[in-house]
DNA sequence: TTGGAAAGTCAACAAGGCTGACATAAGATC
DNA sequence: GATCTTATGTCAGCCTTGTTGACTTTCCAA
């Protein structure tokens, strides 16, 4: 384990890192291996239903904002609404996705999950969360709390938004 | 910043995660807005050069492990062969990789960056580390620390092997 | 020596990105 | 009211990168 101690010096306030190359590349492999465990379980269910991870992204971002706009959800996945479109119709025409007509801008879509929707969430974000509630409990708190400082940190100031605005709705 | 203490309690050796789902749901959000920033460096300068993801990952893993076979990159990599063979195939053709025929088991190719392929690498590498290497100075060491490991337990165990491989054959 | 396994290639298909062009409806502005 | 802009949807077509299936070449072991 020669990369644990990350070859630090933390003096009076002022903190200095001192990270070779290859430390900041065993990162960037992690990060690498880690994604594709993190999609794994969901991808096996997602599998069985006939949809990919584009479905996935939508169906997770609708039920965490109820009633998002099309353009709304657009900028959080950063794809075009061509792209979208064809998910999006894909979820409504199985009846998974509900798009209601807005009342004050009649131009706009709501977007909300229906019970069948929802219930394919819970089972999505069920496998998902259970890894990664065994990664937390293995690594504990104090390697959870750095672990969500470094991805924060390796967002593009607009995903940061977009992140942080999740945050906020839903408290 | 209500999820900074992550509602942890830790006692004489054994330690206690109080962790919501909303918590958890929170950590998956930050692990797919991070993936989009931890690609878009490299991604942009693929496209300069008309390639994509793929041949980043076969370039990476080649340099990392200089001589290794189709079939190790295979197993790392988690693709078909034929899907890889089609990335390599454009690599070799424009002079990037080189893949010379076993001594031993003429079936095999051990692929090599050359040296046009080595400067790509770099330019690449270069690219997500700067991200990398900001975001580890923002978070600090002991955020850094948290990050591997949370991003290890995250790992299939299979992958974890391949990546725990990696460090063998570097030091 | 022969049959199976392993490495790689070719062909064809699918998902899910993309661009461009265009239609519709509705809010906004003059 | 006419016109501009915005939000959304749709059609067509392209690219990358995954997939499966069928095939060749090479090697090894019974």
């Amino acid at each position: 384990m020669s990369q644990g101690a990350s070859a630090v010096a933390q003096k009076s306030g002022e903190s200095l890192l001192f990270l070779t190359d290859d430390q900041i590349r065993k990162g960037i492999e992690a990060m690498f291996f880690a994604y594709r465990g993190f999609t794994a379980d969901p991808d096996r269910i997602l599998d069985e239903h006939g949809y990919g991870r584009a479905h996935h992204r939508a169906i997770h971002f609708i039920h965490r904002s109820p009633g998002t706009t099309v353009n709304n959800l657009l900028s959080i996945l950063g794809v075009t609404k061509q792209s979208l479109n064809r998910v999006l119709r894909a979820l409504v025409e199985d009846g998974l996705v509900e798009a209601r007509i807005g009342h004050r801008d009649k131009r706009e879509r709501h977007l909300y999950l229906t019970e069948a929707g929802a219930a394919l969430e819970q089972k999505l974000s069920d496998a998902q969360r259970e890894r990664m509630r065994a990664a937390y409990r293995a690594a504990g708190p104090v390697a959870v709390a750095g672990f969500r400082q470094v991805l924060e940190a390796m967002m593009d100031p607009e995903m940061r938004r977009h992140f942080d605005g999740l945050s906020d709705s839903s408290r």
